[in-house]
DNA sequence: GTCTGATCTGTAAACGATTACAAGAACGAT
DNA sequence: ATCGTTCTTGTAATCGTTTACAGATCAGAC
């Protein structure tokens, strides 16, 4: 026996499918028609199909979110902002990973028009023209969670890195440190690139010269471990910045490898304000980069925009905080 | 203009309809037909539907992972390798929070008559007849990555707990701790009790009584940190092996601020081995529990089950190593 | 009793692909 | 030249819904 379609529950209700289809979507009927259909459904344990509707409707109720990275803390914290988001409004979520090249994100994009999701937010580590060309073409509403041009004309949802070294510096500062260095990850990323920017720009506004500068092959706590002695060269630095929580923790290991004592000797500071800041030891002090805040506006811009895909393509910058903790003084 | 449909395509080319499928799907034509077809879809920038396509194939080459908390850690681990041997079979991966209700999970196990996805592997980490029945009745395959009564007939992919905790005990005893306590998370959850369990059996193993057991309201760091008084009553022990790596994180600052050092005065054993052990400060010995073999094993079990779900119900245990870090001496 | 309008229900046409079946073409063997 | 095979292509049915349209029913007003 296999399952029942609509028009078994219409023969065994004697009534049309049409009916039926009426019932199940709550469009007005008499109160019998309404009775024996349910009671139809009950018996024959019907669940109406989801490949056959989103056929019909051409909607399928899936949402998709692209990341580089299931594994990065930081993705984690956005995809469950955006899980809440999307499943409280009725929709599926699809995870996908794009890996670090952006020919593979293009291909993703691309791939949206066939149609098995009604929407996508991507958050890019790499972009290029080709991408926002391909977002811009896409059959389906895309939001980018991270920066791209303004004049690509896409709906966006970014941090605002600058603002963040600006708050990680000052908090430095303050606290008497003024041989500041910088771990960041791969400089061309969009973060990357976005935060050794920020990192100039902040140290300048304080005149201060950076200590040192350092580039991890990646964003992950293994590449700040191994970047950590390009940024530890004597005489070492009394503070560093690091690109990311991961990197921070990573150079926090080596620094106690190396019997350098933090905050004493050395304070570090991380970014993305993730739950691993809270937990390392001793806790980071990083830049709330506003990640679950980024996920759910990016989530609630995307619905907004499939209810609505004519407004304007909207712009949101999410402010950073400072979380101070044990790692500085 | 709106999207092209493969009758815009076979118009284009002056095919017919199926012979655009065909060229399309790799069946046998000619060689002026393919290039028709090809240029065509080309020229069109043509899509096939991904709807209408489920619909009539009766396959969306989708499957559903469903986990209580997409931020624990082991679950993302686990979704990374999941999500590795899904994409790289064809598929794309929904993820689903069910929350820690086993009522959702039912809920959602009902809910994949609707079709929307070809599979489903589950994570539940409570358990019941409801559920079990939920599963073998359900018209697509579901493995259960987690532990269920061997007579429920259904595949799954489990932890070897009870030996994990063997490995546990007898690493402290080797090192000479003998006052062993226990950090339990929720009892009432199926890995709560097969670890409460086994912690219990490698006692009595060893000819050692616990020196305490608590038990954290949920398997994360800030219920370690609440429960951890209630392991530390003096006497304190000289180890605490925890059911998690969370747990063990969140009782490692605890003993910090009591100023107890880990592991001369406290030694600390964690569960699951998931990226936060290496990156914890000192490094957390823990018990690798293969949540990304898991993982795998869970997905390959559910592709194989797709392609013949004729085969009978298969059990698999992926057995723990240890893996020793500075939170032991 | 008839007519109007409102309300409910049923018939049938979509949605966009795949595929069973049949028809036509090409070719070699007789 | 005829027949049978094989190979290619086209026609049309089908998957399970939703929904436009039309037909049926009914109440109320004259």
């Amino acid at each position: 026996m296999s399952r029942p379609t609509i028009a078994g529950v219409a023969r065994a209700a004697g009534v049309s499918v049409a009916s039926v289809s009426r019932v199940l979507n709550g469009l007005p009927a008499t109160e019998e028609m309404v009775e024996r259909v349910q009671r139809a459904v009950q018996e024959l344990g019907y669940v109406p199909d989801a490949r056959a509707r989103s056929l019909k409707v051409g909607r399928t109720f899936q949402l998709t979110l692209a990341v580089a990275d299931v594994g990065n803390p930081v993705y984690v914290t956005m995809m469950r902002a955006v899980e809440e988001v999307v499943s409280a409004a009725g929709y599926r979520l699809v995870v996908t990973t794009t890996g670090p090249d952006v020919v593979d994100e293009v291909a993703l994009v691309r791939g949206m028009a066939r149609g098995y999701a009604d929407g996508l937010v991507i958050s890019p580590l790499r972009v290029d023209e080709d991408l926002i060309k391909s977002i811009r073409e896409c059959e389906v509403p895309v939001v980018v969670a991270g920066n791209v041009p303004a004049k690509a004309g896409v709906d966006t949802v970014r941090a605002n890195s600058p603002k963040g070294m600006l708050l990680a510096v000052e908090h430095l500062v303050q606290k008497g440190r003024r041989r500041i260095a910088f771990l960041n990850g791969p400089a061309d990323t969009v973060p990357g690139e976005a935060r050794a920017k920020g990192f100039a720009d902040a140290l300048r506004a304080h005149d201060l010269q950076p200590a040192a500068t350092a580039e991890a092959a990646d964003f992950t706590f293994a590449a700040g471990r191994a970047a950590a002695p390009d940024v530890l060269e004597k005489p070492h630095p009394d503070a560093v910045i690091c690109a990311n929580d991961l990197l921070a923790v990573g150079l926090m290991h080596e620094l106690a490898a190396a019997g350098l004592e933090v905050p004493k000797d050395v304070a570090v500071v991380g970014m993305d304000d993730s739950e691993l800041a809270e937990q390392s030891f001793p806790p980071l002090t990083s830049v709330n980069l506003g990640s679950a805040e980024r996920g759910r506006r990016a989530a609630e811009l995307l619905l907004a925009r499939i209810e609505d895909s004519t407004r304007s393509p909207k712009r949101i910058v999410v402010q950073p905080s400072l979380s101070v903790r044990g790692s500085t003084p």
